[in-house]
RNA sequence: GUGAGCGUAGCUCAGCUGGUGGUAGCACCGGGUUGUGGCCUCGGCGGUCGUGGGUUCAAGUCCCAUCGCUCACCCCA
């Protein structure tokens, strides 16, 4: 038996970096006003289309779709923004603040082929903040993806562009279409193809010989309308104001339909082309589209994948290391059923505690007790036994003293504390 | 969906033009140290060579299929 193609296991070494990005994410999501919202990974397959787009490839050929017991058509969630939106319309949440944050962490699903930092179930931290379209949100928004990433020890590299709105694009598109209409015997196939399902997109083609038949192409910041525009600009000044570092690209196209005005990537260059360590945008239409009120939102997702292979490939020192506070080391039967007891004792005190149960040598226990990285070791044997007594041992300093075990199991614990402290 | 590379011990890998699977490293267990970890040293455990066919006297090695992994394209976090 094996797990499924493109699913897989996150095995206990690795849950410390994982814990450690979640716990750190959520501090900084905290710290910027969020508040976390668990959402269903299943949702009708409707949600999904009307809100990343009929035509995408996501909702064309990546979803796990299927029809369930009573007929329904359901989707296991690609994405996280929908199913956020879609429980913001469900339950009226503007009606208790004007602008309410939301952050989401969970898996998601595409029928992709797997690839570095690709997954068919894969994990995003997703953010949304709904009720505002003032450019400093936008800003907001990207300075705390900034600053988790800072927050985690990573670099990446901050990309912007605007993407207008349905004011400006359909007239810059078709000035696209025009132009590619005069050129496309020219291109590659897959310009072709993309000059039908998604024309921003060709721009961005990776052919050095497409790149020279677009050449003098319209870009779409020559074509924003005054408000997208002046939009854009406040943005960028509001990343000036808090001194955080970007490039404009005028090429930087988003995957899913629903993106209007600000979009952003944050890309690294060690993940090989899966380069987008997060990125979002935008989506100013999209509450009203989907049955809500007709409200503006931005919102980011991080890849979670993308972001423990960074940590693991510069072999992240940040990550907390899983220490114990003390291993018991027993010595005979007798020993073993004083520390049994007092091993429970310690852990319902709150301390990380372990012992051997094997009834192992000393030496193999001292080989434990390093291995869990134990700050302390109590040894238990005979002699300390019959005086009422053990010794604590500090594993770094190799110090060891005496000390009375007492009728109380937690007089130990004491111990360690003011030892600690 | 397209293309390329790769599947040998828990992990990292040797294994030549087919001829008995490696005293390999790491990890694990035990001894050296009859009650003291990391270093050292000695020993031990551990493999359906991804799977199924085929060629051959003989296949880890060659061929086909299949599953999986990896990387890239597409797309995307």
């Amino acid at each position: 038996m094996q797990a499924l193609k493109g699913f897989k296991d996150i095995l206990p070494d690795e849950s410390p970096t994982w814990q450690w990005v979640e716990s750190t994410a959520r501090a900084v999501f905290h710290r910027f006003g969020f508040g976390e919202i668990k959402v269903p990974i299943l949702e009708k397959t409707e949600l999904f289309a009307r809100s990343i787009g009929e035509a995408t490839d996501i909702v064309e050929k990546e979803m796990y779709t299927f029809t369930d017991r009573n007929g329904e058509q359901i989707t296991m969630r690609p994405e996280g923004t929908a199913s956020v939106l879609r429980a913001f319309i469900e339950h009226n949440l503007q009606a208790r603040q004007p602008l309410t944050k939301l952050y989401t962490i969970g898996p998601m699903f595409r029928h992709e082929r797997p690839q570095k930092g690709r997954l068919r179930q894969f994990h995003q931290m997703s953010v949304e903040a709904i009720g505002s379209d003032h450019p400093r949100l936008d800003a907001e928004i990207i300075a705390m993806a900034w600053e988790l990433l800072r927050e985690l020890g990573l670099s990446a590299s901050l990309q912007i562009n605007s993407l207008g709105c349905p004011a400006c694009r359909p007239a810059y598109r078709q000035a696209l279409l025009d132009f590619l209409a005069a050129r496309l015997d020219k291109v590659c196939d897959d310009c072709k193809r993309r000059s039908e399902t998604n024309p921003l997109r060709v721009l961005d083609c990776k052919s050095a010989h497409c790149q020279e038949q677009y050449q003098g192409a319209p870009m779409i910041l020559d074509h924003l309308c005054a408000g997208c525009a002046d939009h854009f600009s406040a943005v960028k000044s509001s990343l000036d104001q808090l001194a955080i570092p970007y490039g404009v690209n005028g090429f930087m196209v988003r995957g899913l339909d629903y993106y209007t005005r600000t979009t952003f990537e944050l890309l690294t260059d060690a993940l090989g082309a899966q380069s987008a360590v997060g990125a979002g945008g935008r989506y100013d239409g999209l509450i009203e589209q989907l049955g809500g009120p007709k409200l503006p939102g931005i919102g980011f997702a991080m890849g979670m994948e993308r972001l423990t292979l960074l940590l693991e490939q510069q072999k992240s020192t940040a990550v907390p290391q899983t220490t114990i506070d003390c291993f018991i080391a027993a010595l005979g039967e007798a020993a073993v059923n004083r520390a049994f007891p007092l091993l429970h004792a310690l852990r319902a005190k709150g301390m990380k505690a372990a012992m051997d149960l094997e009834g192992k040598s000393l030496k193999s226990q001292m080989k434990q007790a390093d291995r869990l990285m134990a700050r302390y070791t109590l040894i238990l044997g005979e002699e300390e036994l019959a005086k009422g007594e053990a010794v604590l041992r500090d594993m770094a300093s190799k110090e060891q003293q005496t000390v009375p075990l007492g009728d109380d199991p937690a007089t130990v614990m004491a111990l360690i504390d003011a030892t600690t402290s």
